[in-house]
DNA sequence: TTGCTATATATAGAGGCGCGATATATAGAT
DNA sequence: ATCTATATATCGCGCCTCTATATATAGCAA
């Protein structure tokens, strides 16, 4: 829990900090799940798919690892699921992004970029 | 303690590697380590610092998670620690990388740049 | 000398999180 | 009738980082 709601949501000040080591795995999850429904709504089992597609076989996700993941955004309000059901097939819950979700990826694109950046100043300078 | 010693460390094939998502605190707190390592011997409490400082703030090594990490490298064979005791000094155990955890870093190097790669082109292409 | 701060290392306990395993259910192919 | 792919859900294990705590010494100030 504990989000951004503290700090102003229209004027973001981008010097903020940054994505801490022991959210990486977490926070890269999300990511990818929310840039991917970016594209348009994604039900999971297609979302996992589509990743590992995508990715050329790198990010799996796990039936065990990505259902809760969308349990706890949908809770907390950055994608909404709706359940289909279509004749002659499964029913399936098809989540999209709400408005807060376009506005942590965003958020979350540039902390990652900062990271990126910070790591391999010091990865590729120490290694040079 | 079930490390990479199974696989060939010298005929590598380059294409399958890659980081899991699972481990990527645990491999980048691993990465800083051996990169600050890798411009000569450090001790514990001045590889934080270093780090600190040269990420502008951003990568903070708590205790708690600093000497834990050092021992495992440790006692995987990737850094050694020798203990220095200096006159009017407090004793400091001085690590330094070893062969193997030179090797490591190098191929934690290439994984990173093939996960930022492939993070990157997930992330940007669907929200562009 | 007493206490505070910085240096320096160590470890136990708490909590978070991904994953393996398992369960349920249906559509389509063999 | 059985197997595989599709589709979602949840429990418990194990790993990992953090907080807190402990130990120890050098240097400085009160």
């Amino acid at each position: 829990m504990a989000d951004e709601s503290a700090e102003s949501p229209t004027t973001k000040s981008p010097s903020k900090p940054m994505l801490d080591i022991q959210n990486l795995s977490r926070s890269c999850n999300e990511v990818l799940i929310l840039s991917t429904l970016s594209s348009g709504p994604h039900h999971g089992y297609q979302l996992a798919l589509e990743l590992e597609e995508k990715s050329r076989g790198a990010f799996r996700f796990k039936h065990g690892t990505l259902y809760p993941i969308l349990h706890k955004l949908e809770n907390d309000g950055l994608i909404r699921g709706d359940w289909l059901e279509e004749e002659g097939k499964r029913k399936r819950k098809s989540y999209r992004l709400t408005d807060a979700g376009r506005r942590r990826l965003t958020r979350q694109i540039v902390e990652w970029s900062e990271f990126f950046e910070r790591f391999f100043n010091i990865v590729v300078e120490t290694k040079r």
